[in-house]
DNA sequence: CCCATATCAGGAAGACTGACATCT
DNA sequence: CAGATGTCAGTCATCCTGATATGG
């Protein structure tokens, strides 16, 4: 029983008044707060998802910006991921061991390591992709195509600002 | 100097097609990699921010929902802030030696603290408030009022489905 | 007895900083 | 020598699972 968003409600002494804030009630929650929300909340079913198949969201994660990128550096994987070199590498690593990722020695830069995907790597890949479209088409359930491209793109936008300033 | 999402473009070698999969490099990332990455960067930098006025992200998170709902029960916190009720007494017990918090018995229940805020965790709220909302609009930058509130209303949406799923 | 709440203890996963060697 | 990369080591903040005690 993991924090089935249980019945917390239930006790709801909800106090019609806050002693230090003068109003709240209606107030709506940030950008930033719905952000870090939803992350939590699919992180966790793609976590859950991700685990039948013998794999970690940071690993899931690897797998498909290389898939998208092609043949890449650690320190490329690592940027696109979001996160730092040390962390990428240690993902590689298991990875490797696993027989998911090559690793080859780049014929211009002996001092790079090439990092791509094995033919057991995109099928588990595959594998995996169907188990993530779940997640996502229980995420979107309602909402029409439109409106899930529009959110794509804006948060597309959002992160591209950000990264930019 | 940080991980300033660096120069890494600069020695692209960008394999013209990976070994494994046939075809690559216009393939849209799924909706929830944007996800995750744009709560990366917007945690970064609302952390940074946040250091500045000497708390943490988590710790921001738990005095909004405070604020947002009044007296809260440690488990309600918990359950809104979606973690568990442990890590929230974690945060919780920090935050009471800050001064920011009060925890008073439930008159109806003995077994229950209420917390809610304090004159000083209201006030220091306040100007946290200030160095988010300066995150958030360089994350909307060029996009208009209505596509914030667009973004607002799918992310809570998307939340939603999966919370009830 | 059963459930919810609070809280203590232990531990695991992830990411960061620092340091160092190698290659261009 | 400067710049970039890969990698090892240490450390830390955050969160989790497990267990216990108490109240409804």
């Amino acid at each position: 029983m993991t924090r089935k968003s249980s019945t917390a409600a239930a006790n709801d002494t909800t106090a019609t008044q806050s002693p230090t804030s003068g109003a709240h009630g209606a107030r709506p929650m940030r950008l930033s707060y719905l952000i870090g929300q939803l992350d939590r909340i699919v992180s966790r079913r793609l976590s859950e998802a991700l685990a039948q198949h013998g794999l970690t969201l940071p690993q899931y994660t690897a797998l498909s910006v290389l898939r998208a990128r092609g043949r890449s550096s650690n320190a490329q994987l690592a940027d696109r991921s979001f996160i730092t070199p040390q962390a990428a590498n240690e993902v590689v690593k298991t990875m490797e061991s696993h027989g998911w990722v090559m690793r080859e020695p780049d014929p211009m830069n002996r001092r790079i390591v090439l990092l791509s995907l094995t033919e057991a790597g995109n099928a588990l890949l595959g594998q995996c992709d169907e188990a993530a479209d779940r997640v996502e088409r229980a995420m979107l359930d309602d909402m029409d195509t439109e409106s899930a491209h529009t959110l794509h793109a804006l948060l597309h936008n959002c992160a591209r600002n950000l990264r930019s300033a």
